[in-house]
DNA sequence: TGCGTTTCTCAGAGAAATCACAGGTTGTCG
DNA sequence: CGACAACCTGTGATTTCTCTGAGAAACGCA
């Protein structure tokens, strides 16, 4: 099921109309922390757990809608804690969270079951989007949740990665692809600058902050390019897309 | 029955309206893992057994649909259990699993009845589809639903292995005809490479990951020659197929 | 055993994407 | 109106990703 809140967002909900239940497990607190908040923002019900142990303890009681799992923990492999997390919960979908190079050996033969994964450094965005993905795709949540955002005449469609205005394709690259998700997740409110750095960019990125103009000056070319704009700056606080009229 | 998902994914149901039911006897806890997780996530309702004892006793209670069985068992003899199995439950057609140079006649006469086998190591491709195949030819599963996949003037059929585009007939090997049906599952999903492998490549396989590039390059050479696109690449996410039109 | 086919590795070419930098533009406020 | 800050965007260097040819190894079959 999804309803809709009132500043715009749609959340995700169980069929029951409670939230959704996931569970972060990850040995570095900064990390959990920042999941768990990005999280929670989400309108989800969130725990976490630091290690093997602690995260087959708590997956027991709390019986989440899915699980975010560090392959990296101190105590027991991240196969392991599969292993046992499957028995307690054998239909829940699981969101690993692996290195950038260990990305051929481990992971070979997680996403088989319905699973993914993103590597560190991840954006937040894309975190949230996979698990998203997940929840949506096992069941846990009402099937009528679809993959598309729609913001007046403009289209994202989360699972071919395609995305239109007034009927025409428009091709984005990865991170112009994420940024638009972003602002059609949340219509008709100002972004600022940092906002769209901490959620679009991965969380190490070390970079300019003037990546996020830039990249709304590639959206607008290609969205906004001799129509009547969506995107808008709000000089001082940030950016908003909003439907053409209004 | 079939029903179409949200994710556009058809699924295999009873005629009664309820999952499919499979049992999984293999003596390897991560066989039966990765079996039980890629056959879940068909929708299905999985048991598995580690032993032919246990076969035995969870087919006599669980009463499958289909059964997914290792020939080699520590406790008894694979045609052992085949005649247990048979004696509780005459119909249900099994899929025997078997180490490459295993494959005697003895398997090869074992078939004949309806069942069919794959060898160790396998593709998850293969294994559902073959069950799949097995389910919809036993009568448990409703008979309309067909092994003709087409997506555009792209025409794939499961049984006869032929694959045509706009009349054209085809000829693939085997992985190219296996990589085209995981995406013609999944048309106009954006499916990553290691989706792509963990699926249609076998659970062992510890390669290059690049195969898969050099696969979709193949079926281009084969599918889109000189014709309007239906593979396309999403740069930094993966590949999908869809229809030339649109 | 020998030959054609299939699978896969390797590596280089090429294309595309990302980002820093910097100069230009626009808006705001005194 | 002028000055400053915020924002926009062209240019190009660098990095990353993808494609594909060539050939080695494995396989299947006669």
């Amino acid at each position: 099921m999804t309803t809709t809140s009132p500043q715009g967002r749609t959340e995700l909900l169980r069929p029951d109309g409670s939230p959704v239940r996931v569970l972060v497990v990850d040995d570095e607190l900064s990390i959990t922390e920042l999941l768990s908040m990005a999280l929670r923002y989400e309108g989800w019900q969130i725990r976490s757990a630091g290690d093997g142990t602690g995260a087959i303890q708590t997956a027991r009681e709390f019986r989440p809608d899915a699980v975010v799992l560090d392959m990296m923990l101190p105590d027991m492999d991240g196969l392991t804690v599969l292993g046992r997390l499957r028995r307690e919960l054998p239909d829940v979908p699981v969101l690993f969270l692996t290195a950038k190079d260990a990305v051929e050996d481990r992971i070979a033969g997680l996403t088989a079951g319905g699973d993914d994964y993103v590597t560190k450094p991840f954006s937040l965005e894309e975190v949230v989007a996979r698990l998203r993905g997940l929840i949506r795709r096992s069941g846990a949540a009402d099937r009528r949740s679809d993959s598309v955002l729609v913001v007046g005449d403009l289209t994202l469609d989360e699972d071919s990665h395609e995305v239109s205005r007034a009927g025409d394709n428009i091709h984005l690259t990865a991170t112009e692809f994420e940024l638009l998700r972003f602002l059609m997740r949340n219509p008709r409110r100002v972004l600022s600058k940092a906002q769209i750095l901490d959620r679009v960019w991965s969380y190490d990125f070390g970079g300019q902050a003037n990546v996020v103009e830039l990249y709304i000056s590639y959206l607008r070319r290609k969205i906004d390019a001799g129509r009547e704009p969506m995107i808008h700056t709000r000089r001082g606080a940030g950016y908003l897309i909003k439907p053409a009229a209004s």
